[in-house]
DNA sequence: TTGCTCCTCACGTCACGTGAGGTGGC
DNA sequence: TTGCTCCTCACGTCACGTGAGGTGGC
């Protein structure tokens, strides 16, 4: 039969997340383990359900969408919050991304090119090739970002 | 004729960093511009050569392969160092990452597709997504690195 | 009983962000 | 002369990293 409950080091493993990330989102109450081993006395090991799991999996996708820890927990706790749309936003953001890398991945072949036959190289081309670099860093999608944080002020608070 | 020298607004606008990014390379010795305005008193404006650029096209390089600003700093300081280098390392990590961004959409259609179903989605699934999400953001050519960072203790100080 | 993993503080860190107050160049 | 861009401090921030010292479960 499958786990239905893990600790922290064992979803470190499994996640690649280290466990004083987990133990950060456990304390800005971000993610709290829905279990605790030993319930009497002192502050047993932190269990994460199966729900636990699936609502990291979301604030994962909104940290790479450029969410900040803050944002995302406001986020997830709102009535219109849906977690299709969250998997459907980050997989359009992964396309957009994929399609940044090649190109950026064509520059530095030309530059590379460039570089190993001794040839010149304009500052006009460094300065498009370190363009492309930060915009891959940057998070590229802002109103991909506003269409889902929109309405916080029209229907919250 | 083409310019051959930026200011600091300029280069921002140019390469996609921040001001305030460029200033700090500057205080820490990463990059400190080859030419002031105003030569006699006071702190002149920062003039940013061709060589600059250059030179900051490696340090986005090499901050994209994972190393901190002062390991960049030291690594091109020394007597081994070689541009070309740094753009095939940078250049195969952008493959490698291709591949990985290409496992991750894979992987998010797919849970997109079975939340679209409303069907069960294990959390082995997600604990798989996530391990991908987190590869992604994992610099995960360490052996590059240390082929890049090597013969530091032999070679060096 | 021995490890291995877990626990809670709590200070440190890295790469800047963000004003505060002021000066230089077209 | 007016803006616009630049300047130098210098404190703040975000997301954890990194021990310090101690307890629980197989």
């Amino acid at each position: 039969m499958p786990k239905d409950c893990w600790k922290v080091g064992e979803l470190a493993a499994r996640t690649g997340l280290t466990i004083r990330t987990l133990h950060h989102y456990d304390a800005i109450g971000l993610l709290s383990p829905s279990g605790r081993t030993g319930s009497m006395h002192a502050s047993g090991h932190r269990l994460y359900t199966a729900g636990d799991v699936a609502r990291l999996q979301q604030i994962v996708s909104l940290k790479q969408l450029g969410f900040a820890l803050e944002q995302i927990r406001d986020y997830l706790a709102r009535s219109d919050y849906d977690p299709r749309q969250v998997v459907r936003l980050h997989l359009a953001r992964i396309r957009g991304q994929a399609a940044e890398l090649k190109r950026l991945e064509d520059r530095l072949a030309a530059l590379s090119d460039a570089l190993d036959k001794a040839e010149v190289v304009s500052a006009d081309e460094f300065l498009t090739t370190i363009q492309e670099m930060t915009m891959i860093e940057k998070y590229y999608t802002p109103e991909q970002l506003a269409s889902l944080a929109k309405r916080r002020e029209e229907g919250g608070e």
